[in-house]
DNA sequence: ATGCATGAGGG
DNA sequence: CCTCATGCATA
C-alpha cells in the first residue's frame, strides 16, 4: 500500500449522456463540482452572480520552444511586438530565495474589509522575489502608464496579482466564480485552481502575462458591472477516466527532493531505478520530476518559506513594511 | 491552496 | 521524453 492509489484507474463518473438527459445520471461529476464551487462560495458568502453561457476555445499558447523560459518569448499571443528580448540563455533561477514571506492559511475572506491600498510598491526594485534577468531593460518607451500592453515586468505582476485579489474578494466573487466569468467574457474557462495561481504568482513569468489581460478585463468589468444579475449556469462536459491520485509519503518525497537537487533532469534508466527502489511506478516518478521543475520555474520560489528564521506573530510592533503576499 | 495528472506541441 | 498550461481531486 504505502499509497492511497495503487495502479488503477478509477472509473467514476462514465455518465455519457449529456447534462440533463437522463434523470439518473446527471449527477456524479456535476456534484463533484457543485460541492467544490459551493465549498469555495461558502468561504466568500457568495454573492450570487455566476455568469452563463460556456465557450470552448483556448488559444493554445503559440510560443513554444524557447530556450530559456525567461529570457525570450515576451508574450505569444497578440502580436508580435520587436521586444527587447535579448535572449541569452541563462541558466535556471535555482532556489535563491530570500526574505520571503511566509506561509499561513487563513480563510478570513470578506473579513478584511480592506481599507488599506496595496500602494507599497516595492520602492527600489527591490522585488520580494528574485526578479528575471534581462528583462527591465526596456527603457526607451516613452511611457509605461498603460496596465497593459508592453510586456510586464515582474514587479508589475506582482502589484497586480495582489490588487486583483483585493478587488476580486471585495466584489465577493470566488476564484472560481471569475474563472467562470472568463469563460463567458472571453471564451476561455479558467478554474478556480489558475486563478487561485495566478494570485499566489504561481504560474511562469509567461503564463502570468497571459493572463493578466484577460484578469484585467474582467475586473474592469465585475465592478462596473456591480450590480447586474447574472444568470447561473453550469456546464458538465467530462468523460475521462482520470488516474486517482498518487499519494507519496513525505519520506519518499524527501528521497525525491534529495535526488532532484542532485540531478533535475534524471535520465530515463534513472528513474526507472529510482522508481525501483522507491517502490513506485516509473510514470508516477517521471511525472513528480516534471511537476518539480516546472515548479523551479515559476515566479514564486518553491520550498515555501523560508525554515528557520521565522519571526513570530503577535509581536513585532515596531514596523512592518510589507503584509504577507499570500492571503 | 496544492499535489499529482493530462495533453498539446516540439524534437 | 520534455516543456508548459491547466485542472481534478484533495488536504
Amino acid at each position: 500500500m504505502a499509497t492511497t492509489a495503487s495502479s488503477h484507474y478509477n472509473i467514476l463518473t462514465s455518465s455519457p449522456s449529456i447534462v440533463h438527459s437522463e434523470p439518473g445520471s446527471m449527477q456524479q461529476a456535476t456534484a463533484y463540482r457543485d460541492a467544490q464551487t459551493l465549498l469555495q462560495s461558502d468561504y466568500s458568502l457568495q454573492s450570487n452572480s455566476h455568469p452563463l453561457s460556456h465557450a470552448h476555445q483556448w488559444i493554445t499558447a503559440l510560443s513554444h520552444g524557447e530556450g530559456g523560459p525567461w529570457s525570450s518569448s515576451p508574450l505569444g499571443e497578440q502580436d508580435i511586438k520587436p521586444a527587447v528580448n535579448l535572449q541569452h540563455q541563462t541558466r535556471p533561477p535555482h532556489l535563491v530565495h530570500q526574505t520571503h514571506g511566509n506561509h499561513h492559511d487563513s480563510r478570513a475572506w470578506r473579513t478584511t474589509t480592506a481599507a488599506h491600498i496595496p500602494s507599497m510598491a516595492t520602492s527600489n526594485g527591490q522585488s520580494l522575489i528574485y526578479s528575471q534577468p534581462g528583462f527591465s531593460h526596456q527603457s526607451h518607451q516613452s511611457h509605461h502608464d498603460h496596465s497593459d500592453e508592453d510586456t510586464p515586468t515582474s514587479d508589475d505582476l506582482e502589484q497586480f496579482a495582489k490588487q486583483f485579489k483585493q478587488r476580486r474578494i471585495k466584489l465577493g466573487f470566488t476564484q472560481a466564480d471569475v474563472g467562470l466569468a472568463l469563460g463567458t467574457l472571453y471564451g476561455n474557462v479558467f478554474s478556480q485552481t489558475t486563478i487561485c495561481r495566478f494570485e499566489a504568482l504561481q504560474l511562469s513569468f509567461k503564463n502570468m502575462c497571459k493572463l493578466k489581460p484577460l484578469l484585467n478585463k474582467w475586473l474592469e468589468e465585475a465592478d462596473s458591472t456591480s450590480g447586474s444579475p447574472t444568470s447561473l449556469d453550469k456546464i458538465a462536459a467530462q468523460g475521462r477516466k482520470r488516474k486517482k491520485r498518487t499519494s507519496i509519503e513525505v519520506s519518499v518525497k524527501g528521497a525525491l527532493e534529495s535526488h532532484f537537487l542532485k540531478c533535475p533532469k534524471p535520465a530515463a534508466s534513472e528513474i526507472t531505478s529510482l522508481a525501483d527502489s522507491l517502490q513506485l511506478e516509473k510514470e508516477v516518478v517521471r511525472v513528480w520530476f516534471c511537476n518539480r521543475r516546472q515548479k523551479e520555474k515559476r515566479m514564486t520560489p518553491p520550498g515555501g518559506p523560508l525554515p528557520g528564521t521565522e519571526d513570530v506573530y503577535g509581536d513585532t510592533p515596531p514596523h512592518h513594511g510589507v503584509q504577507t503576499p499570500v492571503q
